[in-house]
DNA sequence: TTGTACGCGTTATCAT
DNA sequence: ATGATAACGCGTACAA
C-alpha cells in the first residue's frame, strides 16, 4: 500500500538504513546524501510509519490518559475539559499523542490500561482522578510504568509523581474568609469522600473552624456529587436544620450552581441570606447570578504540568518521584457578604 | 523486556502460531491445546503487544479525533465534553481506542492528521467540526481514508458521510416559535459563518421570516464567537439600534447566557421585554435564570452516531457515504413570552 | 490440528 | 559515510 522507507532508498539509490539515518537526521550521513534522499521522500510524499517505528525502538511517543469511572457523569463538569486542555497543550509542545481511555465501569478502564501497558500503546499514563485503593495506581506502580497523578494520591504520595493543588490551604482559606467576614455558622458541601480532594479540603475547613474556637458539627458537613443536583440536595439537607448555616463552602461550582438556584426557589437570598464560597472557578462561576466567589485552582495549569511531569520522567528512567502543588487564588465575587459579629 | 508470544509457545509446548491462533479463538485449534495455552498465558502474565499485531495486520483499533483549530476556546464550550462522552461510548463500545489531535492551529492539525493516517496509528478519524474549505477533509477525501464529520460539509456532502442535524429546520422552528407567539422584529445571533452550522440556522431564521412576510433586515443579524464574550457584544450592537428587537435567535446556549447577562446589567428583563431561543440545551441552558428556551440537538447522539458511522466505513470498504440526521427538539422553558400582535 | 517460514516497516548493530 | 542484516512481536499462507 503505502511508500515505504524501500521505496525511498530504491529511488535515492541507498540502503534503506541510510534513509532511516537521514530521518534520524544522523550527523554520519554527508549532506549530499541527506538532500538526494530527501527530494526522494517529497517526490514520494514518504511519511514514516509510526507503528512500525514503536515496534523498533519500543517507543510511543503517545501518552495514555486515564479518565474516572463515572465516565458518563464527569464529563458534565468542566472541570475535565480544561484540564484537558493543558494536557493537550503540554502533550503539543512536546510532540506527543493522547490516547484516551473509554471505559465506564472500573473493571473496564482496568482492562484497557493493562492494554495500554503491556501493549506497548504509550510511553506513560496520567490520572485523572485520585481515589482511595485504587487498582489502576497500584498496577502501574508494581509495573514501573511511568505515570503521574492529578490530585494526590491516598497512600504512598512521597513515591508518586503527582500534580495538586493545596487542597487543605485552599479548604482553610475559604473558610477563614467567611469566618472573617463574621459568619460562625459555616457549613461545607464536598463531594464523595472517596475522593481525596474532599477529604484535603474538608480538613481545610475543620481546621479553620478549629482555629477560630468554632465546634464542629456534624449536621454541617454534606457529601454529595460533584453536580448541580448534588448541589439541590445538599440544600435541602441543610435547610431543614434548627440552626441554618449562614455561610456554604462549596467544593464545587457546579454543586455551587445547583445550591444557588435551589436557594432562589425557596426565597432565600444570596449574598443576604447566606453566603457562599466555592472551588474551581470554571467559567460558570463568573456566569452565575450572583457571581460566585470561588477558589481559582487553575485547572489548566494542573493538565499542563502533569504533562510535563511523565515527560520528564518517561526520558530520565529512574528520576525520583516529583510533587507540583499548583498555585490556586480565591476570585471575589457577589456571592458573599459581611455580617454582624455574634460575639465579642 | 516483556513476555511475548514465544514465551508462551516455549512454555505450553507449542509453536507461536498456535498461541496466535488461540488468541484470535481460531476454530482449527483444539479444546485441550487452547487450555494449555492459555493457562501458559495466565501463568506468564502474557499480553499481546498491540503495536506488534498493528504492524502485523495492518490495523489499530483506534479512531482519531480531530479537534477544531482554535482549541483553546473551544473546549469552553460544553459542547464538546458531551460530543466527546458521545464518541467514548461508542469507541467503547465497540472496542475501540481514541487518539486525540492536540494541534493548535490550522497547520498544526494538518501535520498531525498527516501523522495518524499515513503514520498508520489509527483505522479512521472523526472531524468534531466542519468549515468552508477545509485542508483536512480535502486530504482525508484523497488518501480515501475512512472519515466521518460531525456537522455537515459545506461542499459535495452526498459524497460524505456525515452526522448532523437539520440546522435548517432547527433554525426554521426557533424563529417560527417566535413568529407564532407574536414577535416580528427578530433578531439572529450566530456564530462565524464560516461554520455551516452558522449559515444552515441563519437559512432557517431566513426562511421562517419570510414566510412570515416580515422583512429580512440587515442589522438584526449578528455573528460573533460562540462564547458568551460573543453574547454581550451581540446585544451592545442590537441594542443600539433605534428600532430594537423584541426577540432572539441565539445559535448558542453558552452566548445565551452572555446576552442574559448583559442584558440584566442593562436593566433589562428577559423575557418581559426581549424573549430568547437559544441551541443546543447544555447543561447551563437549564441552570440559567431565567431557564432558556432551547433546541436540545442531541450532542451526544452526534458522537455516538459518528463512531457507529466510522465502524461501519472501516469495516466495510467502498461503502457508500452515509448521512445522519441526529432529530432535535425544542425545550420550553423560562425565556419566551407570548406578545401582543401588532398587526392582522 | 499444528508447525514452518516469511512479511509488516522500521531501527540498531556490526561491518566495510 | 554507508550498507547488509538482524531484531521488534505478531499474523498467516503454506506445508505437514
Amino acid at each position: 500500500m503505502g511508500v515505504t522507507i524501500k521505496d525511498v532508498a530504491n529511488l535515492a539509490n541507498v540502503a534503506p538504513s541510510t534513509v532511516s539515518r537521514v530521518i534520524a537526521d544522523s550527523s554520519r550521513i554527508s549532506e549530499k546524501t541527506k538532500q538526494r534522499v530527501r527530494s526522494a521522500m517529497k517526490e514520494l510524499g514518504y511519511h514514516p510509519n509510526i507503528i512500525a517505528r514503536s515496534l523498533a525502538n519500543q517507543t510511543t511517543e503517545a501518552v495514555g490518559l486515564v479518565m474516572p469511572s463515572s465516565a458518563d457523569k464527569v464529563f458534565q463538569n468542566p472541570f475535565f475539559p480544561e484540564v484537558l486542555r493543558g494536557i493537550s497543550t503540554g502533550a503539543h509542545e512536546n510532540k506527543r499523542a493522547i490516547y484516551m481511555s473509554t471505559g465506564e465501569t472500573e473493571e473496564e478502564i482496568f482492562a484497557e490500561v493493562v492494554q495500554m501497558v503491556q501493549g506497548r500503546r504509550v510511553d506513560g499514563l496520567i490520572l485523572l482522578y485520585s481515589k482511595v485503593d485504587d487498582q489502576v495506581l497500584s498496577y502501574l506502580q508494581e509495573q514501573s510504568v511511568p505515570f503521574v497523578v492529578i490530585g494526590k494520591p491516598f497512600k504512598h504520595s512521597e513515591s508518586i509523581t503527582f500534580v495538586d493543588n493545596d487542597n487543605f490551604k485552599a479548604g482553610k482559606e475559604a473558610t477563614e474568609y467567611l469566618i472573617e467576614s463574621g459568619h460562625e455558622r459555616i457549613a461545607f458541601i464536598g463531594g464523595s469522600l472517596e475522593l481525596v480532594v474532599t477529604i484535603d479540603r474538608l480538613t481545610g475547613y475543620d481546621k479553620a473552624i478549629q482555629k477560630a474556637n468554632i465546634p464542629y458539627r456534624d449536621e454541617y458537613v454534606i457529601h454529595e456529587e460533584f453536580l448541580q443536583k448534588g448541589g439541590k440536595e445538599a440544600v435541602c439537607e441543610l435547610l431543614s436544620l434548627k440552626e441554618r448555616p449562614t455561610a456554604l463552602v462549596v467544593a464545587d461550582d457546579l454543586m455551587a450552581l445547583g445550591v444557588l438556584n435551589t436557594l432562589d426557589e425557596m426565597g432565600i437570598s444570596v449574598p443576604e441570606d447566606i453566603s457562599i464560597v466555592s472551588f474551581n472557578n470554571v467559567l460558570i462561576a463568573e456566569m452565575a447570578r450572583p457571581a460566585l466567589t470561588s477558589i481559582d485552582i487553575n485547572i489548566f495549569e494542573l493538565g499542563y504540568q502533569a504533562v510535563r511531569c511523565l515527560i520528564k520522567q518517561i526520558e530520565t528512567p529512574y528520576a525520583v518521584a516529583e510533587q507540583v502543588r499548583v498555585p490556586h487564588k480565591m476570585i471575589k465575587r457577589q456571592s458573599c457578604k459581611t455580617i454582624q459579629m455574634t460575639k465579642r
